[in-house]
DNA sequence: CATGAATGAGAGTTCATTCAT
DNA sequence: TATGAATGAACTCTCATTCAT
C-alpha cells in the first residue's frame, strides 16, 4: 500500500476537497456498495491514481465526507433551532414546527440519510462522529431551554429524547410509513409527549 | 439464469432450510457485504451450485432468513408481551420490564441486529417485513391493553409510539451509548413517558 | 463415466428413441453449443441420470439423430429424384425443379440445416455421415442418368459436381443472399451449367 | 457491463491488437467454443481485466478478428487475382492456377478455414463479414474480366458462381474428400464449367 | 505531482456428470 | 431401471490497487 499523502498546493488541497465533496454525494446518491473508486475517480474527474495518494480506501473518503457534510444530512434541527424564540408558552408550536422542518429535510436528502443511517449500524467510527454532532444539537436546545427557565431535573436526558423522538418520527414518515398509522396523530402525540416531559417541573 | 427448483424430497427441503439457516446466520454475524455466495455455501457444507438452484442470489437467501427469523433479533417483545398480566396498576413495573428484558434480548443478538437495520434501510423488501411484523406486535399490545380497559384515544398510535420508544432506547443502549447521558435516567423517562401516554384518558 | 447400456425392454427403446428424436429436434432449433444436457432431459420429459444411461454425452445423442434425421434436411433431393422421369429433353425444365424443391425444403428446416452445416464443419464424424448420404444420392441420380442413356464420360463426377451446385445455390438463397446479385440469374445460369455438363458427349 | 475502453496510448493500441490477433488465432486453432477468454488472456500474455475493458465478450475478439484477418484465410484469391494477366486464350490456365492456389492457402489454413466457415452459419455478422469481402473480391475480378472484352450477359453472377465453384471445390478437397470421387477430374470439370460461363457470350 | 492502463484475486453463475434412493 | 438432487470445476466478469509514464 502506497504513503497516504496530505497535499500542499492550494490547487490539490482543492482536488482533495473536491473528492471528498462529491466522492460523498456519489455514495449518498448510489450507495456505499454499490460505488467503487473507480466511480468516484470518474465522477470527480480526477485520476484513480490520486484517490489512492489522499486516501487510504474508499471508507476513508466516505468518513471524511460524513465529518463534513453529514449533520445537514442527520441532524438539520442544527440549523432550525437557533433561530427559534423558545419560551414555555409557545413550545407546543415550536415542537410542531420543527418536527415538520425534520421531515422537509428529510425528504430532500432522503437517499442520502438512508444510507448514511444504514452505515452508521455497520461502521463505529460514523456513529461516533453523529453521536458527536448529536451531542453538539443538545447542548444548543438545552443551553436554549435553560437560557428560558426551563427546570425540569433530567434536562440533557430529556432532550436527547426528544430529539430522538422528532428523527425517529421523521425517520418513519419519510420511508417507512404503516399503512394503519395516521401520521398526523402520530405527529400530535409526539409533540404532546415532548412538551410533557420538557415542562415537567423540578 | 438458470431455473429456481423448489424442493419435494423431505432431504432436499431439510438442505435449503439449513442454508437459510445457517446462510442468515452467517450473513449477520460477517455482514451482508463481507460474505459471498461460496462464503455461505462453504459455511453450510454444501455446494455452490445447490445455493442456484434454490435461490435466485445471495439476498435471496437472506430475505428468506429475514422472514423466518428476523422477529426474535427485532422484535423480541412479541416472546414477551404474552406472559405478561398487564394493569393499569402494575403498568409502570411492566413498561420497565420490557425495556429491560428487550434490552438483554438485543444484546444477544447484537450483531445480528445491528445488521438487519442496516439492511432495512437499503432494501424495501427488509423494511416491509419489519413493518409487518411490528404490526403483529402492536396488535398484540393493544388487544391485550384494550381487554384491560385502557380507553386513550388513538390508541394504535399510542402502541406504535411505545414500541418504537423501546426500540430505540434498547437500540442506543446496546450499540452508541453516549458518554453523557445517563441511561439509568433515560429508562426511568422513557418508562414515565409510555405511562403518561397509555394511561391518558379519553 | 459410468457404462453405456443398450436398452432391452420395449419401452426403454422407445424412450432412447425419443431421446434421439426430440434431443436432436431441440439442438437443431436451440444450436448445438446453446443446449444442455439437462435442458434435453427437460425437453424430453426423462430423467437427467437416463442420458447419461444410453448415451456418452451431449454429443453422442447428437451424432445418432443426424444418422437417422439429418438426410431430409441435408439431401431433400433423395426424397425427390426417385419421383422424376428424366430425359434429355425436360433436362432443364427437372433441373429448375430440382433447385426450385431443395430452396423449398432448405427454406423449411431452415435453421436446422445451418446447424447441420455448421457441425459438419467441426466434428469429423458428421461430416462423414453426411459424406455418405451424398453417395447414396449421387449414386441414385447417376443410375437414373444411366439408364437414360446419359453416357457422358466421369459421370460420377459431373453427378457431384451438379448436387453441389445446387445446394451451395439453395444454401446461398435461403440464408445468404448477395444484395447485388440476382439470384433468378443465378438459378438460370445454375441450370444451364448443370444441363451442359450432364450433357456433353463421350 | 462495465464500460468499453478505446486505448489511446501507442502502448495500449498494440495491446489490443495484439489481444485480437493472438486471440483470433487461438479460436481458430482450437475453435470458438474450446476456447475461453481466460485461456485467450493466458495465451495473449495478458490480464483477465484487459479483455473486459477492451472487448465485449469474446465473440467482440473474435469479431473483430474476422474484420481484419479473415480475408486471407476464406478469399485467398483476392491476393491472387491481381498478379494475373488474364484473357480469353489463357482462361483455362488461369482458372486452373486460381483452384491450385486455392487448394493451396486452403490447406494451410485449414483449421481456422473450417472454424471460420462453421461460425459464418451460427452467427449473421460473421456471414455478413464473408459477404462483403467476397462482394470487392468478386468486383476485382469483374473489372478485370471487362477490362479484357469479356463481355457475357449476367457477368456479375457468373462471376459470383465461378468464385463459389473454386471456393466449395477447394473446401472439399481440403475437408471432405469422397473416396469415390477422383478430384483430378473434378478439377477439370470445374475449370471447364467456369471456362464455358465466362467466355458465353452475347 | 498526476495519470489511467493494467493487474489478478475473487465474485457470481452454469452445467456435465454422478449417485443415493 | 429410473429419478432428479447434488456436486464442483470452470466459466464470465468486476474492482481495489499498483505502477510505468
Amino acid at each position: 500500500m502506497g504513503e497516504i499523502r496530505e497535499p500542499i498546493k492550494k490547487n490539490s488541497i482543492a482536488k482533495k476537497n473536491k473528492i471528498i465533496a462529491d466522492g460523498f454525494k456519489l455514495i449518498c446518491k448510489k450507495g456505499y456498495h454499490n460505488v467503487s473508486c473507480v466511480d468516484i475517480a470518474k465522477y470527480c474527474r480526477v485520476s484513480t491514481g490520486i484517490i489512492y495518494q489522499y486516501f487510504k480506501d474508499k471508507r476513508d473518503i466516505f468518513i471524511e465526507g460524513v465529518q463534513i457534510y453529514s449533520d445537514k444530512i442527520m441532524f438539520p434541527l442544527i440549523n432550525i433551532i437557533k433561530d427559534q424564540n423558545i419560551n414555555k408558552s409557545n413550545l407546543e408550536n415550536l415542537i410542531t414546527k420543527m418536527i415538520q422542518e425534520t421531515i422537509k429535510q428529510n425528504t430532500i436528502t432522503k437517499k442520502a440519510h438512508q444510507e448514511l443511517i444504514s452505515m452508521s449500524c455497520l461502521d463505529e467510527e460514523v456513529a461516533n462522529i453523529f453521536q458527536k454532532k448529536e451531542l453538539e444539537l443538545s447542548h444548543q436546545f438545552l443551553n436554549i431551554l435553560k437560557s428560558k427557565e426551563f427546570s425540569s431535573q433530567n434536562l440533557h436526558e430529556k432532550v436527547h429524547l426528544s430529539i430522538n423522538l422528532i428523527n425517529n418520527l421523521s425517520h418513519e414518515i419519510v420511508y417507512h410509513q404503516h399503512e394503519c398509522i395516521n401520521y398526523d396523530i402520530m405527529i400530535q402525540e409526539t409533540v404532546k409527549l415532548i412538551v410533557f416531559i420538557l415542562k415537567e417541573d423540578k
